[in-house]
Parts: C-alpha cells; sequence; structure tokens
DNA sequence: CGGAATGGTAAACGTACGTTTATTTATAAC
DNA sequence: GTTATAAATAAACGTACGTTTACCATTCCG
C-alpha cells in the first residue's frame, strides 16, 4: 500500500469534517479513522497525538488563508487605495469566501470560527501564534484609516469586529434557521459580505461615545441642554 | 443531615464555576461533585442527568436575566422614550453588569456566550426556548425605531448584534489581553457597554448596501463612472 | 410506634477515550 | 537478494466518563 501519503490527506479531511460538525472534544479519533477507513493507530504515527492532529488541520488552511489576506491589502496599498471598506472585506472577505466552495473550504471556515470559544488554552495560544503576522500587518493599517479614533478605542472595536466575523464563520443554527430567503447557495458568502462590511464599517466609524453623549440625545433624557 | 437543599445549590455554584471556566464537554461530574464536596450520585439525584444540570445552571440565572430585559424595555416604552441607543443597552446591558459581581454572575455570563458557540443540539434548542419570549420582544421594538430598515437586513444585522454580545460575553483571552489598560475593575462591564453601544448603534443604522455601493466609492475601483 | 418518603451515600456498571506496543507489509538502496 | 526504512495494522493498555443499583439516615405523619 503506502503510496506517498494517501492515509494523512484522508486523515485531514475528514477530521476537518467531523471537527467542524461536532467539535473539537466531541470528535473521536475513532470516529476520524472510522470514517476515513483508516487504522487508529495512524493518527498518532502521523500527527503524534490528537492536538497534533488539530493544529495540522489548522495550519493547513490557515496559512494559505492569511497569505491571501495579507495580499489583498498589499494590493489595496499599492493601488494607493485603501479605504475602511477595502481593510474590512480584505480581512474578513478570504475567509468568508472560502466557505463558497462546498467542499473542505465551508467545513473549515466554520471550524475556525469556533475556535473562537472553544475551551482549550493550547488552541488560543496556537490560534494567536498563527495569527500574529496578520494581525501586526492590518492593525496599522486601520489605524491609518482611522486616524482620529483613539488606539484603545479601535482595538476594542478591532475586538467587536472579530466577534462579528466568528459569528457568522461559526454559521449558528439560528442564523441558518434565519437564511430562510436564501435564493441561490453560490451567492450566499458574498451576500454576506456585502451586508456585513456596511455595518461593520459603520461600527468602526462610529462617533466616540463620550462626544456622543455630549453632542446627541442618546441614552437617558439629559437634564441640561434642553435644544 | 439533610437541610433543605444546600447540596442542590453547592452543586449548582460548582457546575456553573466549572462550565464557565473549562466548558461543558469537558468537565465531569466527578470534577463538580468533588469540588462541591457531594457525592457523585447526588447529581443523577438532583438533576436526572448531567444534560438537567447544564439546563437547571442555565435556568436559574436566565429567567431573572431575560425579566430584567424586558421590565427595562417596558420602562423605556413607558416613559415614550424609545431610542436605538436605549434598546441595545436594554437587551445587552443586564448581561454585561451581571458579569460585574465577582461571584457567580461573571461566571454565568461567560458561560453564556459560549453558549452560543458550543457543540450541542439540546443545548441549542435549550437556549432558543429560553430566548424565545425575549426575543418576540425585542423584534417588533427593534424594528419599530429602524423603520426604513428592511426586515431581512434588520434581521441580519440583530444576528451581526449578538455575535458581538456572545463575544464580549464570552471574554475571550484575546479580549482580556487588550485590557492592559483596566483601571478600575468594578467599572469594566459599564465601560464596555459604553464602548459597544455606539459601535451598535452605528452598525444597526448603516446605509443599505445596495445604497452605499452606489453613493461611494467603496470596495474596488468601479471600472465605470471614473468620477 | 411504625412505615413511607426524602436526602444522601458507596460501590460498581458498562462504555468510550487517547495512546502505546509489537508485528506485519510495502518501498527503496545497495 | 538482502537490508534498512517507512507505513500500516491489530490488539491491548490504563484511565475516565455518566449512570445505576442497593443500602443507610433522617424526617414526618398516622
Amino acid at each position: 500500500m503506502a503510496e506517498a501519503s494517501d492515509t494523512k490527506d484522508r486523515i485531514l479531511d475528514t477530521a476537518e469534517h467531523l471537527f467542524a460538525e461536532r467539535g473539537l472534544g466531541q470528535t473521536s479519533l475513532r470516529q476520524i479513522t472510522s470514517h476515513a477507513e483508516v487504522n487508529l493507530a495512524a493518527v498518532n504515527y502521523h500527527f503524534g497525538s490528537k492536538e497534533g492532529l488539530i493544529k495540522a488541520v489548522l495550519a493547513r488552511r490557515l496559512e494559505p488563508l492569511n497569505r491571501e489576506r495579507i495580499r489583498r491589502l498589499d494590493r489595496l496599498e499599492r493601488q494607493g487605495h485603501v479605504t475602511l471598506e477595502g481593510l474590512i472585506e480584505a480581512f474578513i472577505g478570504p475567509p468568508l469566501e472560502l466557505s463558497r466552495d462546498g467542499g473542505g473550504g465551508s467545513r473549515f471556515v466554520r471550524l475556525m470560527g469556533r475556535t473562537y470559544t472553544e475551551h482549550a488554552s493550547f488552541l488560543h495560544e496556537h490560534m494567536r501564534h498563527a495569527n500574529e503576522a496578520l494581525v501586526n500587518r492590518f492593525k496599522p493599517a486601520f489605524r491609518a484609516v482611522l486616524p482620529e479614533l483613539p488606539k484603545t478605542e479601535l482595538y476594542w472595536r478591532l475586538h467587536f469586529l472579530v466577534g462579528v466575523m466568528s459569528y457568522v464563520m461559526a454559521g449558528n443554527d439560528m442564523m441558518q434557521l434565519l437564511a430562510a430567503s436564501r435564493n441561490s447557495e453560490q451567492e450566499e458568502p458574498r451576500e454576506i459580505i456585502r451586508r456585513v462590511v456596511p455595518f461593520l464599517a459603520a461600527g468602526l466609524r462610529a462617533p466616540l461615545p463620550e462626544e456622543l453623549a455630549q453632542a446627541r440625545d442618546v441614552l437617558e433624557a439629559s437634564p441640561r441642554d434642553p435644544a
């Protein structure tokens, strides 16, 4: 048998599938190897441990994905055409578009979205490290298109952005319930992008909390300034 | 022994603690009963099963929490003073403020945030049912303050809002890393509310995707219309 | 006093898990 | 053709899990 690494890829594909479907902790190596029709011990042989398998599943897709995100940002800057909307789309577009391919891509995106709220310290550490270059590249770019925003405020809002992105990527059941008006399955990711980019751009551009409290009649009725 | 239901409460408190800390699937009944210093079988005696315990942990806090959210919305409407910002704060304020109490409250909020992305179909069903009245109460209110927004678009944006809320509630590690500038721990939840409400309000008020694509030079440079 | 309930407990049940070991099979080198 | 190397396998290891059973203690009501 043993032709190159057919087994290795079958394990990765099946693991990606089941991890996204049922979660990391709830998916056993026995389920993976049984579905992949390989031997149970093959996982430990090729990946050392279940943790190693998880990291391999993530790395296989994450690296080209982040390369594409940075490539898009590079292109924006090369064109001297960096807008907030373009920046957001360069960041959240590639993962959402990857979910368009009916195969492993969509599974991986859901897995990636859930990663943000999984309970596994090694996972958080791994993702943080895997995304370090990405974050270091995008953070200054956001700072540049939102120069009036204080550093702290910008970082909070970028976290809110990540919250939306991971929630959308996780593709919650509630979300799918809502998608009663889905016409074409192929265009769905682009439709989400079309809807979410203006939402996030407006949120990032929102007036500062302090300014807002003074300038408008938001929150509760302010006793002073009856205009 | 047997004084009322001391055991029952100790199980609930400890379970809430550990569920939030390590996740539902990763927390065993043996860990819970051992920390709570009660017998292992007590969980199945009082709650029937682990699933029953999880539901009890959630229900204990969720019901008063949602009652408070609806109470705030009632008050806004009674005062005839329903703003978008007020609506958002009535919805996301109570859970975030609950996280202020250093005790079980903060643990529960994190647990609740993670619930949205946990892998357990019974959980999603339970949460959906537990939040049904809440959603039915708030949805029309949001519709009323955003009358120009198409129904579908509003629902998408409310999902984005839930994404931000659950992400903030889950209190991701990344988020805590960022909180290097935390001065007072007590005011932190209110500070998050202060920051997130303008973000969400601006996102909900954002111009429609179609309008935006026509009116501005967003996304990529459109070949036509060289203005 | 006596007998249900109710609360609590110890011990075991069967199952599933990740991992390891020892062994066999295939590939390639000399 | 023999030997080294890598890949694949079958079987077992030890551990941990949720749940169940059978048994003890307390309370309360007739």
